[in-house]
DNA sequence: TGACGGTACTACCGTAACTGAAATACAGTT
DNA sequence: AACTGTATTTCAGTTACGGTAGTACCGTCA
């Protein structure tokens, strides 16, 4: 139960939290991750990333500590974050089958 | 070529291009099959629904016409429209094998 | 005929989200 | 000391979404 009401996620905010599936990371890393499994999609800069980062720690979605005595800081998913990214990954599922019902072709040349 | 730099798609606009797939429809039909092609998501409103139709008119995506002498605009899916829908089924495919690859489960209980 | 419900669209406004540009800071190299 | 790469912050601008509400037209049914 506990429909989240988080639903749809936006792009980046997609991307952050599955990058965060593979462990804790620091911003920059995430960034990184972003940038790679987001090829194709315009390019997210800092401000978007980070922004991203901290919309979602304020919903409880990830959580922040400061890492070691560096200007670091340790974003983690909780557990309202998998199931939120969970959720998604249902949501885009559906969407992919509603797409091969339509049988959409690539417009014919090109 | 000529990658549009309209991706990615919010959810109303990718149910509003999908809906006209079926063949061109007035507003009020489009917002019926929104509704029921987003099951799941949040409700989307007329002025949601409208105010995507006109977005995705100025930007070429769906073409409009007076239909007859009422009050009801024509919507047209153009090639560019159906050129984004599907660049953005493409990428829906792509996040939906990302998912995969990480072998998501749903959070142990429920 | 006049109230009512369903169709069809429009207007307005607040807010949250994204994005670009740029600034800061620190570490290691050359 | 200059430079490159890591790491984050700030700020300002735009857009889009979503609520609420209002207009208008039509058929029907009492």
């Amino acid at each position: 139960m506990s429909h989240n009401l988080l639903q749809p996620l936006t792009s980046v905010v997609f991307h952050v939290l599955l990058a965060l599936t593979d462990g804790p990371a620091h911003g920059y890393a995430v960034m990184r991750a972003v940038a790679e499994s987001a090829v194709g999609e315009p390019i997210m800069g800092p401000s978007t990333v980070y922004g991203a980062l901290e919309r979602l720690s304020r919903r409880g979605l990830v959580g922040v500590s400061k890492a070691d005595k560096s200007q670091r800081k340790r974003y983690t998913l909780t557990p309202a974050g998998h199931q939120a990214l969970w959720a998604e990954a249902a949501r885009i599922a559906r969407l992919a089958e509603l797409v091969q019902a339509r049988q959409l072709v690539p417009k014919d040349g090109n």
